[in-house]
DNA sequence: CGAACCCTTGATACGCTTCAACAAGAGTGG
DNA sequence: CCACTCTTGTTGAAGCGTATCAAGGGTTCG
């Protein structure tokens, strides 16, 4: 699958990615099974190659707080494992999704022989923490509604319109928000002319003001 | 400084951390005194070596909303300058500060070399990647008792008593929350017998009840 | 001494959650 | 086919948590 490697780790020479692909194993997973657990040891570094993860926490008694979901090509926990520690959160396939897992001790030795890999691996790492990042800036100091737009923004991608492939409840939870509160800010969006919301269909009437929204 | 290396890529080989040491610049820069700016490109991985640093955003108008502080020794900004992008926080010393900058260029030519250094740093990022998780973990599930509880223990390390090194309002802009929030919250783990504050002096009364309050 | 900080405390306002009720669609079995 | 249940999203009312505004006291420094 050199799509998916090219999209886990852009500018690497395709014969170290071959390197690579020899070392990973693949699994296919059902909707709703488990990826990995927290407190499991982080036996090498996970990626979702295809379908949708979810990383959060899961209650036995209740259902699970969602805290991220991946799309795949993504790495999916890429710290745990060089620390040699454990998961710190569950994750779970949302679709029916491959996982990648690339085992630490083979893959330490391909780094030696192939530096150029290692810098790959860095601007992944990087990536991520850029990505955090931002979502903690979000969290300290944007409000709900600001943090909407700004996802609506994200997640559109330029595209005036678009299908939103995942449940809103789990929308909510990846913005820290009560669903109700979806439902209300995207009604209030709604009057306000910024989008037009039909189920799971949302255009951007007026991308720039809702870009206005979410930086003021 | 080879202590300081060490608290920087703990496990890297001493004769690595010499050759870093060789490529490295450092600057000593007073209280107040930018570090890099936000929209400013990075040219290399930065370090706090000794002293406090705050990064957040600095607004010309008004002062500045820190989001975390970073005391040396402590890398700074991991992510920017692999990605070749720009910083996208501001960052200024809070106390007087040595600050050290290990060129993109340079940096990239020894790791070829010695693939064992790009291990150490991987370690690195990893290591705030897992910082940032929680950090976010946090703002999402926790309120600001439970925030200010885990700080609490964060912070002190162990350690039953602590002085605070830096401004109030500082640690409650980490924590998200107006200074005028912690002051209460502080009164209130004060009247619940859980701390005891006396000015910049913390005591913690009963730590295993501040831990039940975070995780709980 | 005043000026400039800082932290604290109180009163009030607002954002968001929670709880509860309801509507709409999907799957199931009689 | 309908009745039943389960899940999801929506809407309303009430309440909690935290921000904001305003005022006062304690330090430090010129």
């Amino acid at each position: 699958m050199p799509g998916q490697w090219q999209a886990l780790l852009a500018g690497a020479p395709g014969t170290a990615l071959q390197a690579l692909d020899l070392l990973a194993s693949r699994r296919r997973l059902q909707p709703g099974a488990t990826v990995f657990r927290r407190g499991q040891a982080a036996r090498g570094l996970l990626a979702v190659l295809d379908g949708q993860v979810g990383l959060g926490l899961v209650r036995e008694d209740q259902g699970q707080t969602l805290e991220r979901t991946l799309r795949g090509p993504q790495w999916l926990d890429l710290a745990s494992a060089w620390l040699d520690e454990v998961h710190q959160q569950d994750a779970w396939c949302i679709t029916e999704a491959d996982v990648l897992e690339l085992p630490m001790a083979p893959l330490r030795a391909c780094l030696q022989e192939r530096p150029e890999l290692a810098e790959g691996l860095m601007r992944q790492l990087a990536r991520q923490l850029r990505e955090l990042g931002g979502i903690t800036h979000e969290l300290m100091h944007m409000d709900a509604e600001k943090r909407l737009a700004a996802w609506l923004l994200r997640r559109a991608a330029g595209l005036s319109s678009m299908a939103l492939g995942e449940r809103k409840r789990d929308i909510a939870a990846q913005l820290a928000i009560a669903p109700e509160t979806l439902s209300r800010l995207m009604r209030q969006l709604k009057i306000k002319g910024l989008i037009d919301v039909q189920g799971y269909t949302v255009r951007l009437l007026a991308p720039d003001q809702l870009r206005l929204l979410a930086q003021g």
